[in-house]
DNA sequence: GTCTATATGGAGATAGAC
DNA sequence: GTCTATCTCCATATAGAC
């Protein structure tokens, strides 16, 4: 009974370690016999499991993304203030990317590729994230005089910019600041805050 | 006579097909065979003017690397006003990756792997742009008062993020935002002084 | 389910003629 | 300098025993 999801079957194993290498070394870079070492199996096991390694990168790739897209769309589309909705988005984001932080440099790879639209257009599956509803947001208070004018493109682009960017440089904020692995992570946690101060200083009349 | 650089020689057909290739696929994603097919040579051709795949790799990227760190670490340490100094950086930064739009996912995904370190270090050759000049200019003017307590590296941060990761995500933003190539270089040429104002107005008192 | 052994294919690299 | 043909290696993938 009750062998559901054993954390520790062979399935598990496989794909906490594909998700690892695939994630540090993307989808070129990773070796089968690296996933296979660290799951501590065999290559032929991988492929008793999944059929082969693109069908392995896929599942590992959609599995994260299909968790976590729908769940910046429905921010966007939420009816609160908008300075609330960027202290959300920008909360949201910063935490999620803390748990996954090599999913941003593993999804502009592939964005990147020929493949790249109908790669996006997967991704959406259809519903792409309604920046236009935030946009419009923009808009009307800029037009109520509440914040200063400012094209809601570029807001939108400084404050995932801001998010984003820092997980993909890390080890270059680290060497050039001269930080630890410590201590970036405590730069990260401020940064929420952070963030969202700096946006909402910049705007705000 | 004046043979020097003929701009179609074979030499400087594989460097600008190799520039090109390297740039869209990495370095494992990229093939010899796509860049002999695309400089109009065949493969043996390519290990008689570069050794390895490896050494023209190398060659490629830091010949533009080399040419861009110097310009980067000379702005920080330029005696200028600090809002005077960012409308530089920011400007030249940008115009920086117009003509170089591939670079930053480049950069990303070679100080990634485990050998990112030793990459880095060979990128700055011992001479690390000095951001700890920046950051003291920056804390001088919250110490005098003159902009709002911001700390330094966060103020870094923000700064290149905003410049850099439209580039990266630029397929993410033409599809999300309904745009086309044209539009979205007229989005960045724009973005030059966007990003100053932003920065400015956030943290001027 | 898990292993060992092997097949298959593709990529970088080389030899040698012209 | 440039080509064709070939080598070698290595990664994915499969066969088949246990």
């Amino acid at each position: 009974m009750v062998d559901e999801k054993e954390k520790d079957s062979t399935e598990q194993k496989i794909i906490a370690a594909a998700k690892q290498v695939f994630h540090e070394k993307g989808l070129d870079g990773a070796r089968m016999q690296d996933i296979a070492d660290k799951a501590g199996i065999n290559k032929a096991l991988l492929h008793y499991y999944f059929r082969s390694k693109d069908k392995l990168f896929e599942m590992i790739f959609r599995e994260a993304v299909a968790r976590l897209i729908p769940k910046v769309g429905i921010l966007f589309l939420e009816d609160v203030p908008l300075f609330e909705k960027i202290e959300k988005f920008v909360d949201f984001y910063i935490a999620m990317l803390i748990e996954n932080p090599y999913l941003p440099l593993f999804v502009m790879n592939e964005i990147q590729k020929e493949s790249g639209r109908e790669f996006l257009e997967g991704i959406f599956n259809g519903k792409k994230p309604a920046v236009h509803v935030l946009a419009k947001q923009i808009e009307e208070e800029v037009a109520k005089g509440n914040i200063k004018p400012i094209k809601p493109m570029q807001l939108t682009m400084n404050m995932v910019s801001m998010c984003i960017f820092p997980f993909m440089g890390r080890p270059m904020i680290k060497l050039l600041w001269d930080i630890n692995e410590e201590q970036f992570m405590q730069a990260m946690e401020e940064r929420k805050k952070h963030v969202v101060q700096f946006i909402i200083d910049s705007i705000r009349k």
